[in-house]
DNA sequence: TATTGTTATACTCTATAACTATA
DNA sequence: TATAGTTATAGAGTATAACAATA
């Protein structure tokens, strides 16, 4: 297998750097916008990948774990809670529907409640196992304890992006 | 204004808590692929803006990092070291070439060394100012400790998954 | 045979605007 | 007037396949 794969190196910011070896990100080494973008991309590629064997993509997995958690809510609030606009939501529902992983019982005539299926419940289940086993892949490079920290340090941002106006939130 | 956001809530994995309050993110909370993605969007919708006054976008801001840290290196070198495809990086260098940000010189025949001009040299040193002042607004939340213990974090993910050949690179 | 840059193409995700109907 | 769901559409970003020229 020739991947030929350049090397990269994380260094502190200062002055350029010629050279013939691996090549230095500078400054993005300390981008949390850069950083996060690029594992974005990484673990995306890898988790969509698990998750599809269940017919599953990222957004319908976070939609039935919300719904699971919280029943009877609108649809509007689950896609709130995860952060989508309610516009780019329909299709997800329409999706969820369709395979039968969820229920929707009209609150009144212009809104519905959305309830997880026995199915939608099973292929939760099977893909939430699934998902322990891919974290686990990333725990040979992050300890529990760094992986705690990570997600502690991931939620104090979103948090502070739900209470802060000045933060675009979508 | 009336965003009417639903409040969210990060607790612990365990049983269904069906109520009427802010919604519950269950074991998304502790998901790292759930909050990694859902902070990126959140942080390059605002970030995007940012540089957009600039005409930069985050790919070429980054590249153009690269460039100028790594001068005279090849475009499928840049390229790797940004975690993109060659192939998805043409249309960027060709931006880039024709903003007269960078200059190409010829290595062999198949193959160019990128440079920085001294107008790409302007943007970057502008947009980089201008970073740093995006992201002190999300020190108001992430204290330069925690921003620094965030990114050492995320380093150690994009290392690992750089010499782990089961984890997928892009 | 492998590398470098390139084109074409399709697919996903996201953003915006506008519409219907209901409250 | 505001809310809930929807449709249509456009723009990024990314992935795959294939190709020409060169090493």
């Amino acid at each position: 297998m020739s991947l030929v794969k350049t090397d990269i190196v994380h260094s502190a910011p200062g002055i350029p750097k010629p050279r013939g070896g691996p090549l230095d990100l500078g400054d993005l080494s300390n981008s949390i916008e850069y950083l996060v973008s690029r594992i974005h991309r990484l673990i995306f590629t890898g988790f969509s990948t698990h998750l599809a064997a269940f017919g599953l993509r990222p957004l319908t997995f976070a939609a039935l774990t919300v719904i699971e958690r919280n029943p009877g809510r609108k649809q509007s609030e689950v896609a709130d809670a995860l952060g989508v606009q309610r516009t780019n939501f329909v299709a997800t529902v329409d999706e969820m529907l369709q395979k039968l992983w969820i229920d929707r019982a009209p609150i009144d005539r212009r809104s519905y409640a959305l309830h997880l299926s026995e199915g939608g419940a099973a292929v939760l289940k099977a893909a939430a196992a699934e998902r322990v086993k891919v974290e686990n892949e990333w725990d040979l490079s992050l300890s529990p304890a760094k992986k705690s920290e990570l997600t502690a340090l991931l939620r104090q941002i979103i948090e502070a992006s739900s209470s802060d106006p000045t933060i675009p939130r979508r």
